[in-house]
Order: C-alpha cells, then sequence, then structure tokens
DNA sequence: CAGGTACGAGACGTACCGTACCTTAATGGC
DNA sequence: GCCATTAAGGTACGGTACGTCTCGTACCTG
C-alpha cells in the first residue's frame, strides 16, 4: 500500500481541533460557498464540501437533506443584498437604474450561482421561498419606494403602488434570462421593457378607462 | 461468480435486426420521450434510454452531446404544441383563457418536464431557443392574434400590438412558476395579472401620455 | 466482392450519492 | 474533577451514472 498522500485538487482544510454546532456549521456554508464561487453549483458536490471543510458527509447530511439545500443555506449566508434604491429624479431614471443593477446581478458570477440555485430548487418551494428572500429584486419593497417617489412628484397616480404592478418590469427581464439564457441582456431591451411596457403600465392605470 | 442473470426493472426493447441512422435515431428518441413521461427528466439517463431503446451508450453520444441536448429533441419531436385559438367574444376572456390553459399545461405532467428541461438547458441558449419554439406561450403569435380582434372591435388601440407588450400575461405567469414553484397557480392569480397588469397596459398604451 | 462505416456489446476508471458503522473528542451534569 | 452523553471524525460500502474505449460484426456502397 502506498502512502495516504493524495495530491488532491480541492483544497482541504486541516480542521484545527474538533468543531461543534455552530462553529462547524460555518465552516461548512464557508466551504460551500467557496466551492460555489469556484465551481458553481455544478461543482457543490457533498464530498468535495466536505473535504473543503476538513469534515465529512455525515457532518453535512445532518444539518441539510440535500445539495440544494445546503447551496441555499450558503447563499443566504453570504450574498448580502445591495438594497440601495436609487434616485435620479425621475421616475425612468430610477427605473432603469433598477433594472440595470438587476442585469449585472443576474449576469455576474453571483447571478450565475443564483440562476442555478433557482433551477436546482425548482420543485422545492419552501428553498425557492428562502432564495426569493436574498433575491431582492423579486422584493417589491425598492420598487414600491421609486414608484411612491413618483407618485408624490405627481408623474403617476397612487394606483400604480401594487406589488404586481411594480415589479413587473424586473420580472420582465429575469424572463429574458431564464427562457432565452443571455449571458447579459441588452440594454435596449431594458429600455424596450420601460418604456414599451412599464411606463405605459403606470401611467395608463387609473388615468381613465376609456368607455368600454 | 454468479451467473449474468440481470432481473432488470426498466424495458428493454430487442433490436429487430440491425437499425442504423434515421431507424435508429427514431428508436434513441423514442425511447428518451417515454423515459421523460415516466420518470421525468431526473430520470433521463443515457444508460436508461439506451437499454430501453435496445442500443447502446455509444448511439446516443454519437448523436447527442449531452443529456439535455437529448432531452430537448425528444421532447421537440413528440410534444405536439397545441396552437388553438381562444374566441370567447372579448379581450378580457380571450387573454384569461390563454392563461388558463397556460397555467394547465405548466402544471400538467408535460409542463413539469418542459420545467425540467428549461432548468436542464439553463446554460445553453441554442437548446433554450429550440425548446422556445415548442412552447408557444412565449410564442407572441396567438396573443397577438386574439389583441388583433381586440383591436378591431375597439376595445384597445392599435399600439398594443407590440410583441413584448403581447407576452406580458404569459410572462407574468411562468414568473410565477418559476420563482414560487407552484405546483399550479391559483385562478385568482390570473384574474390578477389580468385585471391588475394586462389590461390597464393594453388600455393604456397610446390613450395618452399625461405630459411630462 | 471488397471496403468503409456505423452499430452492438460491454468493460473501464471516475465521481458522487446516501448510508452504515465504529471510534474519538468535546461538553455539561453531578 | 469524573463520567455519561452527544456530536464529531474516519472510513468503507453498494449503488448509479458518466463518458470513453475497444472490439467484433452487420450493413451499405461502389
Amino acid at each position: 500500500m502506498a502512502d495516504k498522500a493524495q495530491p488532491d485538487s480541492t483544497p482541504q482544510r486541516p480542521a484545527p481541533s474538533r468543531r461543534r454546532g455552530a462553529a462547524l456549521e460555518q465552516a461548512i456554508l464557508r466551504a460551500a460557498m467557496e466551492e460555489l464561487t469556484e465551481t458553481g453549483y455544478a461543482g457543490l458536490t457533498m464530498e468535495r464540501v466536505a473535504r473543503r471543510a476538513g469534515t465529512n458527509k455525515n457532518a453535512i447530511y445532518r444539518r441539510w437533506p440535500t445539495r440544494a439545500a445546503l447551496g441555499v443555506a450558503a447563499y443566504r449566508q453570504f450574498v448580502v443584498t445591495n438594497t440601495q434604491i436609487p434616485d435620479t429624479g425621475d421616475l425612468r431614471g430610477d427605473a432603469l437604474e433598477m433594472l440595470r443593477r438587476a442585469n449585472r446581478t443576474w449576469s455576474s458570477p453571483t447571478g450565475g450561482i443564483l440562476r442555478a440555485l433557482l433551477a436546482g430548487a425548482r420543485d422545492d418551494p419552501q428553498l425557492l421561498a428562502q432564495l426569493q428572500e436574498r433575491t431582492a429584486d423579486a422584493g417589491s419593497a425598492a420598487w414600491l419606494t421609486i414608484l411612491a417617489r413618483a407618485v408624490s412628484r405627481g408623474e403617476i397616480g397612487p394606483e400604480a403602488l401594487h406589488p404586481r404592478v411594480a415589479t413587473v418590469a424586473v420580472v420582465l427581464l429575469r424572463d429574458e434570462f431564464i427562457t432565452r439564457g443571455y449571458p447579459e441582456v441588452p440594454d435596449s431591451v431594458l429600455t424596450d421593457i420601460i418604456d414599451e411596457v412599464y411606463l405605459p403600465l403606470l401611467r395608463g392605470r387609473g388615468t381613465d378607462s376609456p368607455s368600454s
């Protein structure tokens, strides 16, 4: 038998002593996030994470039942959501800026991970919900904020302050990513969404109802 | 050494003679589709498909490089798209009927397969495009048709005949499936989409633009 | 009838899954 | 301070699937 030399490709963090509970949990999540950033969701395997965290699969399975759950947990822990809200002075500028940020997010490496997690958690509504919390583009709060400003400026009527209405633009953008697989959505699509759909929707709502 | 008895669970179609080219290709696609309907995309394995088709992995890999490509090819071959267009007499009825059909499709077994394929082809725009052709809800043709009827009835202005505008409703619906993982979207969501977003958008567009 | 080509068959090494089993260390109650 | 409890570590297992490779062989072509 040769030595136990294992010229492993994956980094193996030696266990300092014997970690327990929260300490070990954090080490696992950290290793999982590193795997995600380096090799993506495809590379997130229980065995690799265990090796990298300097532990074994047992410790992981005791905490998370599936790869998807582990991935979502790691993502939630380490990806901070940018909650800044643009304030350009007018609705179109704010909305466009929001879309551009979302576009950048989705096309970034982090966004790639998010997309993969979204696909991986496809049939687990609970996990999906956990992801949504950290996605924040679907979070209607930011959109409602810029709409509220627009209302106070008199750009649109207050009827527009409806969650489903507020997030229409970003939902359309996300659809481009999911159904078309864009690496990055061209800016013309963003302006198209704003000018052809979003603004007409906001301005048209409640302005009147043309007879019918 | 025990005998080579292999009480296999997966059906194994015996090869009649030695098929080649198109005949073999059809046999593989058929086996793939059967696997899809029985065990879903998760059960679509090169090995299982090969066994089922009475051939071997070689023949598959010569034709399709990945599982996703095989799945999409099989889906395209066997799932016929329902291209009927509702005609209820008014725009709201037509749109609602379109959404209800889409909802049924997405929540059916076939829809589950489609969703899985969509996730599986996540980072292959070419495959995604091939899927889109067969999806038809994204196909704006049907939506544009019902809109054209509404225009001729005077319900909405002709400015609404815009592909991105026309498909807004079904895109919002699809988003519910993908980000929320609904088994089936409740009807109230459909009416909400229609009444809060889609109709206001169509009626509001071009009615005017309130200064600014 | 010779030859190229594509298929059938199956083995191969790798990777990962999920589980099981035992050993060993940390922890908290007493 | 001691010991039972608990949670780690370590490791092996059977199983499945991947993707590749090597043959032998049937088919089609010229």
